[in-house]
DNA sequence: TTGCAGGGGTCAA
DNA sequence: TTGACCCCTGCA
């Protein structure tokens, strides 16, 4: 009888301390608004408003998350490979931790904004209640400037298939190796790398003339000629002609290049997919470039960043304008 | 199988 | 304002 209450004993001592490790192992942290839950080397946060990774992945800003089988992202982002998904309202960032959360994805996330508060400032129209509903779960990126700017100067005249394959090379070429979940990855590479790429090396990036705009552009930002850390002083005018010396940067890569590496929110960058849903559904007619950066400098004041993501996925998921 | 047009832009003449 | 640029895809 008394060996019986022992192991009774015991084995209440054991279910105790499992309960307690399992509590010690899941600790709930507050960060700015967000509950966040760690657990081994994986974060969830509740209640975040306005997210879905579809939407924010796939609208065009960002070309190394891809998309598995389980409707999960896997993405290299400043030299970490991270798989996240969201479901039932909870973001599950595996292979990362708090500190992780509180220095790189409230950041690059963007969770310090209230979407609802924009989407409610920009819903002028119709035509605006149409894109921010197909689009709402879209939340623009604070990425590295090295790599949007790489980035948009592969976008000229180009897909987003292409641009997804010559990043990912030139990353394999330059950048650090990553091991995750038994494959390797590579962080995406230093200016000091590219800029001191031989023109054929760069080549193996099949991005063809934009080859040369890319090391260039890295070598006058390496050399001090452009500096991007002043930008963000600039006011936008400004900052974008700056971007502007650079070599394979216009207008519209420039716009893109401060829109989404979190630099500047009253841009609009205007390309065929804008131009045509700003023709079909405000003009209603033909309109030069001018025209639609003085129309929505003007309509979308300074959140015409936000506007212009929501109709560019809107114009190009349905194909508007084709 | 092959050839050709065209594409989410920029540059230079 | 217009043609060239590099490479890939879709289509006939």
């Amino acid at each position: 009888m008394k060996f019986l209450c022992f192991k009774i004993l015991v084995i209440r001592f054991n279910i105790e301390l499992i309960i307690f490790m399992v509590r010690k192992r899941n600790k709930d942290m507050d960060y700015r608004g967000y509950t966040v839950c760690e657990e081994k080397n994986k974060i969830s946060i509740e209640k975040i408003k306005d997210i879905d990774l579809n939407h924010t992945f796939e609208c065009g800003q960002c070309f190394r998350w891809n998309k598995n089988e389980d409707e999960s992202f896997t993405g290299v982002v400043k030299g970490r490979v991270v798989n996240m998904k969201f479901k039932d309202n909870v973001l599950i960032i595996n292979n990362s931790d708090f500190e992780d959360f509180k220095s790189i994805w409230f950041e690059y996330l963007d969770l310090g904004r209230d979407y609802g508060d924009i989407k409610q400032k920009i819903n002028k129209d119709k035509v605006m209640d149409e894109a921010i509903k197909f689009g709402h779960g879209i939340r623009i990126l604070k990425q590295e400037v090295k790599e949007v700017l790489v980035s948009f100067i592969f976008s000229a005249n180009n897909r987003i298939p292409r641009i997804m394959k010559s990043v990912e090379i030139l990353s394999d070429m330059y950048g650090n190796e990553i091991k995750y979940d038994g494959k390797i990855y590579h962080s995406f590479p230093d200016l000091r790398s590219i800029s001191e790429s031989e023109l054929c090396k760069m080549q193996e990036c099949k991005a063809g003339f934009r080859c040369k705009y890319i090391i260039e552009a890295s070598k006058l930002i390496e050399q001090g000629i452009i500096d991007m850390s002043l930008l963000i002083k600039m006011d936008t005018d400004k900052s974008r002609k700056e971007l502007m010396k650079l070599p394979g940067v216009g207008p519209k890569v420039a716009d893109c290049i401060l829109l989404y590496s979190g630099t500047k929110h009253d841009v609009f960058p205007t390309d065929v997919w804008v131009k045509r849903v700003m023709e079909e559904l405000y003009f209603k007619r033909e309109a030069t470039f001018k025209e639609i950066n003085d129309f929505s400098k003007e309509y979308f004041g300074e959140y015409a960043g936000f506007a212009q993501q929501y109709l560019f996925y809107y114009a190009r998921e349905n194909k508007i304008g084709v």
